[in-house]
DNA sequence: ACAGAAACACTAGTATACAAGTGCATCATG
DNA sequence: CATGATGCACTTGTATACTAGTGTTTCTGT
């Protein structure tokens, strides 16, 4: 397991919960791994109460299961629970863009029109690790504009159990289309056009799709039922 | 504060979650008002440790904020929060009546009719307890016959907020009309009839209206900004 | 060899002790 | 009286000790 450095004013719970859920989102902790409080606790040089904090917490999100006195574990892939995830999804980024495009003001629309053209920079410089970050942010903000953050943070870890079913497939994201898809989805909503503005949100979570009957059967011990 | 008694096989935080969620919602335990983790463990006789546990958690809810090394605080009405509940509420509701009309099954159709079978008997008693429980399981039923019952769960917390602002309110929800409501929802459904309910979730959220210029006026110590 | 019991090594849940920081009250000092 | 320092009583954060339960392993007796 990855386990990073502890920030200097970062909480030894904060500490926990960042190497857990790192490691949980990038597969060093593959699904079924059993996870020890003490032995975590040891490893990262805290005690157990913070890292029982965090597992806890993780647990809230249906990332880790606990069962009393017998242990806990990273949670197996649950089709059902990716489902759900991309329904959440699917249905709240397009109820909030149109939102967004009812309501935005002119410091909203610069905001993202700020970072529409820092996307297109990078691209043109071929800087992709920025992109990714842009991209979070992007969707992030769309939420910020139509007043909706507190939604997007409750929804942010579920979409946690998304993350990493994409980080087994072996189809990487092409970053080709994204930004031009965000430019895209930007101008619908300074034409207030509602329609055009969902559609994009709906074609642009196509780039999410994941072939799970492929990573089933190459993981098949990742999967529940 | 009510304190409830701790159940037999209930853990420690579940209990300590129990009635820290109960009495904020009951407004017993007012917007405001300091939660000291000492103090509430002695009151209802358990440790720190899962009182402490069960605080954390709210405070991920936004219904607690913790304030490192100054207290614990039941979070003032923040009416950006109750906005943000109620569209995620319309928004979902919605969308996920419309997934019941295109997916329910027999079982589940079967599911929802006693629910309201049972609601329609005890209007006729005049039992109003019971209704507020069917009323409860009933919502939850729809989300669990769209298999989104992990979305109901995820988005149950936050709905705490909207529940505080409601017992805030003079005027009482009157049952009248809610069966009702609940039948015609039940007939669309059975109909596949995906626009009439939607239109029909959307009216029933009507029931959760609040007068919050009025409550503000008479508490304004319990709001945010 | 086999069956059952008992010891052991783990687990998470809970209790308690200590550390570090905040704010107020008190008291000394000018 | 005003003001600043100092201690005290609180807070949450963290560490550690203890409890109770589970599963395996090992011993014991037949």
């Amino acid at each position: 397991m990855e386990l990073y450095t502890k920030l200097p004013k970062e909480t030894a719970r904060d500490y926990a919960l960042r190497v857990l859920k790192g490691n949980i989102i990038s597969l060093e902790l593959a699904p079924g791994t059993a996870i020890s409080e003490n032995e975590l606790a040891a490893e990262i040089g805290i005690s157990r109460t913070p890292v029982r904090e965090a597992i806890i917490e993780l647990a809230k999100a249906y990332l880790i299961e606990i069962y009393p006195q017998r242990g806990s574990f990273v949670s197996l892939i649950d089709p059902k629970m990716v489902d759900e995830a991309r329904f959440l999804r699917r249905v709240m980024d397009a109820a909030v863009i149109e939102e967004v495009c009812e309501t935005a003001d002119e410091e909203g629309i610069r905001l993202l029109e700020e970072n529409v053209e820092l996307q297109e920079f990078y691209l043109s410089k071929g800087t992709t690790d920025k992109l990714f970050d842009l991209d979070n942010k992007f969707h992030r903000d769309i939420y910020v504009v139509a007043k909706k953050d507190i939604i997007y943070d409750i929804h942010s870890t579920l979409m946690i159990h998304f993350d990493r079913v994409r980080n087994l497939s072996v189809v990487t994201v092409k970053n080709n289309g994204i930004v031009g898809e965000h430019r895209a989805m930007l101008e619908a909503i300074k034409a207030k056009d509602k329609k055009t503005a969902s559609e994009l949100v709906a074609k642009h979570l196509d780039h999410y799709q994941v072939d799970e009957i492929e990573i089933r059967s190459r993981r098949p011990e990742f999967f529940k039922a």
